[in-house]
DNA sequence: TGACTTCTGTACTAAGCGGTACTAAATATG
DNA sequence: CATATTTAGTACCGCTTAGTACAGAAGTCA
């Protein structure tokens, strides 16, 4: 994330195009597309909605650039929590407590994940709304897929594991404690559920484990 | 559900309150709350406005009656459909299949589960609409805990089952659920998520079967 | 310096919003 | 029949909404 500092042409700008974008993305976490206002915007972003319409264009689109924005985000986060050379289970726990922590963070209280929090609601009518949810739903059961495929490879699950089925499973996870989250679950029941999902999916293997170390 | 037609004083009513209550669900269930208007409203209940405002009060106050009514209603419709004396495996495979009927049922597309597709929203901001999810979020589980209870007692789980962590992944399972099918997944998709969760579960028992059957 | 470019901020528009006052219509009651 | 009561429908209110016109400010460039 380089600056690339250009010297324009014209009248620099007040705003930074980043923070403004999730500042953006904050407004419409708490209140979803309809029940956020332009002058909401334009007030949390720290500018006028003249400018705002130059930089992001009108509030659908400005709405898609902050979907997009998160998703990339999370994308490269997960894949980055699920790699390394960390035993799979241990990695899951991690990455469920990370995604935890940032689900139960917002201004006004926990507010679970951004796109199942307000893009959820937009999908039925905006197709393009919807595009962006059902990529980002492939693209997070695609990376729990591809952990637990190298995961059996490096024998850490039975030879009857279904990849795919653990990772629709994964993804469930994170869907239901994006829904606890913003109903108002308290910390402790979102990592109980995590927990207790990661050791169902590890237990057939543990279970070996065990049996092998006592016999 | 007995009609009680009570001779009423003055002038009768020219629409059904449990039929424009469902109007109104079908309404915010493709829109959302802040996405859709009374003029929306009262043109699908087929009510001109000061009638509904005398039968259901403002808007936020219909919306909450929806939500509860369609609480109530799969509260009941889940119930029943985990109850009687299938086994677990039998009766949750069922009771999936209804929900993805029902959440691929929509005028507009599928549209997932109104509490999941709207409240969730809405939850952050409105304290009442949070409580109505937290408490679904709640019973479901509580269905879910009752029902791997029972079959635990009925021997159709190992000694080592935890009905309370099963029931947080089969709630997980319908939250996916209603994710993926207002994201646009096809039918095929959802089907294959509760078919292998639901083998997931129960995969330890019916290993044990297996090898009791063909030694 | 002066022309050109880009951003800021005020002020505005037209349309849509939630909500309501008021009149007419339709029933029961006496 | 007259009266009371409850609903239906029109028409409106004040406010908020999304989006824009325009003038001035703050830079670059020649």
């Amino acid at each position: 994330m380089v600056q690339k500092e250009e010297a324009r042409l014209g009248r620099p700008r007040e705003y930074d195009p980043e923070v403004a974008l999730a500042r953006a993305t904050e407004a419409f976490w708490d209140g979803g597309f309809s029940g956020t206002s332009l002058d909401d915007l334009s007030a949390q972003m720290g500018m006028n909605r003249p400018s705002l319409y130059a930089a992001f264009g009108d509030k659908e689109s400005l709405y898609l650039k902050t979907l997009e924005n998160y998703h990339a985000m999370r994308r490269a986060q997960i894949a980055s929590a699920l790699g390394g050379d960390r035993p799979l289970s241990v990695a899951l726990r991690a990455t469920y407590e990370r995604i935890i922590e940032r689900f139960l963070d917002g201004r006004h209280g926990a507010r679970g994940c951004y796109l199942v929090g307000t893009a959820a609601t937009e999908a039925v009518e905006n197709p393009a709304v919807r595009k962006i949810l059902y990529e980002s739903v492939q693209d997070l059961d695609e990376a729990f897929r591809s952990a637990f495929s190298a995961a059996k490879a490096r024998g850490e699950l039975g030879k009857r594991a279904d990849p795919r089925a653990l990772a629709a499973l994964a993804s469930a996870v994170v869907h239901t404690l994006a829904l606890r989250a913003r109903s108002g679950q308290p910390r402790a029941a979102l990592q109980a559920v995590a927990d207790s999902a990661v050791s169902l999916m590890f237990s057939e293997v543990e279970r070996r484990r065990n049996r092998r170390r006592r016999p």
